[in-house]
DNA sequence: TTGCCCGGTATTATCGATAATACCGAGGCG
DNA sequence: CGCCTCGGTATTATCGATAATACCGGGCAA
């Protein structure tokens, strides 16, 4: 299936792939962008019609997104969408700087000008794409850090910080894509670990790695506390 | 499905759960003792004849192996048992390292009267197992370091670990399961790991932990060198 | 009135059959 | 002689129907 890390939405063609393949696609961005709210049961007839496929393809895309943490399964109780919670995200949060710091460090203690390059590339893709779009930019985003992360030789690893990546990221979507960027130079905290990473300077790309996240972070703890929820 | 982190053969009674369940268990048993060899072909006519049961079981147990990356999924060609080889067997060994020593520090840090219960007794309850089943003795081994990461706090890392933890005991089935256990006191150092648990002392226990990896590490490394493999 | 039991209904889990696709080997062409 | 193309065959992917199971509400009894 999908060997590739990265990508929520995938480049290729729509029709591309199995129907299987697409129904995950589909479901885990639907998911993810929080077009499925946590907890909510997942009819397999519902979303039959809705992705317009068979109940088969469903059953397994569901399967899978169980495995990526995104989709529960209770036996013989269908399926629901991952629950939401403070302490879950925090989780998430704590898991994610441990493993990119870990990741970070071996990626920049192995650099190469490939990596580098790649670097500068998928930043670029990045900044130069339109915020208009916030779904193909949150999937630049993405690339641009787990290309950061790419080069630390270890898929396993890789893989398992995507996934935390897309947990994360469902919380960003959830909190309702308000403010956060607006007061924080986002940009430049992006710019600043690329060069240190690219600079050798583990330590301070890590650490700016870091800041960047748990400034978001706290920003989403935040919304927790006055958060009126709507299941 | 499985809410149980750990667990390689349930202990419910055969019959129990979705007829999927049963597939994945054991699919799942028979991939990490070897009996499917890595690179196999796993097709689904041949499997469904074997565990005598529908094709659709045993594609979604497929599906969620695929996510625990013991099969590995062609689209249109099939499934796979995971490969091996010897990188692979090195990141897991040293992701195992880092996410258990991660996950350890984090239980000693929260240690309480009910986890320093659980681990005498898981532990207690793999010394009691004779060595004469080696498959049921594994569990009980697993289910020990296992006990002794529960207590982190972290659902999620959890299940990391228990996945590195099938990842690797699979190299050692692999491995046939030659001489290892002899020479070392395992038992020793498994005593001394909970020890150290116990008393608080993270660092020793993490220390102990790492030996304790490393060791079987570096035994099931060296079988590579001079290794005949048969695909 | 309150609690329990029993059907009806909705939903899932599973199966068997069909359609789609890839792999392999034989034969033809350059 | 070697390469490419074209079926034949094996295998997978998908569908639609059926069986199994859980959830909900009405009716009965205490």
């Amino acid at each position: 299936m999908n060997t590739s890390v990265f990508s929520t939405t995938d480049n290729a063609p729509s029709d591309s792939g199995s129907a299987t393949h697409r129904a995950y696609l589909a479901l885990r961005r639907m998911i993810v962008v929080g077009e499925l709210k946590p907890g909510k049961q997942l009819k397999i007839e519902d979303l039959r019609v809705m992705l317009d496929t068979g109940a088969s393809p469903i059953r397994e895309a569901l399967s899978l997104l169980t495995s990526d943490q995104l989709v529960e399964r209770f036996d013989k109780r269908g399926f629901r969408a991952a629950n939401a919670s403070q302490e879950n995200f925090e989780e998430i949060l704590g898991l994610r700087c441990s493993l990119e710091d870990m990741a970070l460090r071996q990626s920049v203690e192995r650099r190469s000008e490939d990596w580098e390059e790649s670097l500068v590339l998928s930043h670029h893709r990045m900044v130069r794409e339109p915020r208009d779009n916030i779904e193909v930019f949150e999937d630049r985003h993405k690339a641009f850090h787990m290309a950061l992360l790419a080069n630390c030789g270890s898929p396993i690893l890789m893989r398992f910080c995507s996934q935390l990546y897309d947990l994360n990221i469902r919380y960003r979507y959830l909190a309702g894509r308000s403010l956060n960027y607006q007061t924080r130079d986002v940009a430049g905290e992006h710019a600043g670990i690329m060069q240190a990473a690219i600079n050798g300077d583990a330590d301070l790309a890590s650490e700016r790695l870091q800041n960047h996240y748990r400034q978001t972070g706290a920003f989403l703890t935040g919304l927790f506390a006055g958060s009126a929820r709507d299941t």
